[in-house]
DNA sequence: CCGTGATCATTT
DNA sequence: AAATGATCACGG
């Protein structure tokens, strides 16, 4: 099977979206000759890099969306039996340096967060990937609430990260975006703004949407309950 | 090392 | 069980 071309239009990703839902993962792998691992353990993103291949997303590994043309960024969301997100959804990351003139109106994550394509997929740990469920994708875009929630942590975190404060945030920091390590492992180290503004090395981070936000914008999206 | 794709594993 | 911290693969 060729490589899927990139969507010409929002309708048809849409469209193509619509044709993967209630598929196995291990079926559209198979369609378009992708390998299936066993489990993720050594590739926790292959989920997320089988449906960008499968749409035609042609942004991989870069600072853009993932269909760039049309502007939209693509979110695989794992969730449980019962349709709640199972893990925090990975932004972008983290900004540690050069923060003046860094608002939220020119941040990465506003940027990120302004069009999303969610696709839950039923992900279970007792599910190996390939039994694992395609579920109904759907766009997204924060409302005047989600805006303010997403603004003001990122407001607060971007202070703390520029008062030299870093080293005091952890993941509990935050009500809908937090700040979590996001390395290659924790001896990873980049530059930071320490105490009395003193350059320091630190842990990379990056700006993660806690499960419960993502759970209501499931919750908005196919219904409470 | 950075930034993309995230989930795993341990702690609370 | 949920939340936080640590980690894996890959292209550049």
């Amino acid at each position: 099977m060729n490589k899927p071309l990139p969507p010409a239009s929002t309708s048809e990703l849409m469209t193509r979206v619509n044709d993967i839902a209630g598929l196995t993962l291990g079926e559209i792998a198979a369609s378009y000759a992708f390998n299936t691992p066993e489990n993720l353990l050594r590739e926790k993103g292959w989920i997320g890099q089988l449906i960008e291949y499968v749409l035609g997303a042609t942004a991989a590994s870069k600072p853009e969306p993932d269909f760039e043309h049309l502007g939209i960024e693509l979110k695989t969301l794992p969730i449980s039996y019962s349709g709640k997100p199972l893990e925090t959804t990975y932004v972008s990351i983290t900004p540690l340096t050069n923060l003046h003139g860094v608002t939220w109106q020119n941040s990465v994550v506003k940027k990120k967060l302004s069009h999303v394509l969610w696709l839950p997929i039923l992900s279970e740990r007792d599910l190996a990937p390939t039994d694992r469920i395609i579920g109904n994708g759907f766009l997204w875009q924060p409302s005047t609430l989600q805006e303010a929630q997403l603004k003001k942590d990122w407001e607060e975190l971007t202070e703390m990260i520029a008062l030299g404060n870093i080293e005091q945030i952890n993941g509990h920091f935050g009500q809908v975006l937090q700040l979590r390590p996001k390395a290659a492992n924790s001896k990873a180290l980049t530059q930071a703004i320490g105490p009395n503004g003193k350059e320091i090395m630190t842990l990379p981070r990056g700006y993660y949407l806690k499960t419960e936000f993502t759970r209501q914008i499931l919750a908005e999206q196919f219904g409470a309950g």
